[in-house]
DNA sequence: TCGATAGTTCGATATTTATCGAAGTTTGGC
DNA sequence: GCCAAACTTCGATAAATATCGAACTATCGA
């Protein structure tokens, strides 16, 4: 298994962040992973078929917002909060304030 | 020439937003508007053709970005930003922070 | 070793978005 | 009224994304 292979926040555009939260599907993980901590790819399907799945979960990691630890057979996803707050500031918040309205 | 039709702030989703915001001629636009408060589309315009300009202001304008004010012949276009920030609180700050980073 | 489970990768198709010329609209000036 | 300027709209094509099944990989347990 070969380390994760995070990209450095440093690199990646505000315009990337924009575009893998701009599907409803990912800001919905995005928002989940912020309020539950950790949680595996499984945990966050609705019932659509996991090649989907991966892909949005590979959006999310390229754009920097999710980093993914292996655990065995499962992979556990994880925001990566103080690296994005450090980058953009203020973008958490705003995703995560008033998320019904 | 017919009301300007803006659409409610409320009625539009934040992954809207993220998406007119997640093309960078459309991220610069706003980051321009912010700075010099009013332009019309041509001061805007890179080398681009009219058409293409037209389109990503309608995606900004249809995404509640942005207002647009029929000055003679020419549309002045502002940003919303008093109702932005009501409806997104801290968008604009992280679009407009780092601009360069 | 054989399954079963959890994801990833591949490939093909469908949907969405962007691009740009050409034609249309509105406004102001002569 | 006529023309130019500033946009918008239309339509066609190109490029980027999403979707989903099928095949592949890695890990755990019996």
């Amino acid at each position: 298994m070969r380390p994760a292979r995070l990209p450095a926040l440093d690199d990646i555009a505000l315009e990337d962040v924009f575009h893998a939260l701009s599907d409803p599907f990912r800001l919905a993980v995005v928002r989940r992973l912020a309020a539950e901590g950790e949680a595996s790819c499984q945990a966050l399907e609705g019932d659509r078929p996991k090649s989907s799945v991966s892909h949005h979960f590979r959006v999310l990691r390229q754009a920097g917002l999710i980093r993914t630890r292996n655990e065995g057979a499962t992979h556990m996803n994880a925001l990566r909060r103080e690296e994005i707050e450090d980058r953009f500031p203020g973008l958490l918040a705003c995703v995560l304030s008033k998320q019904d309205g």
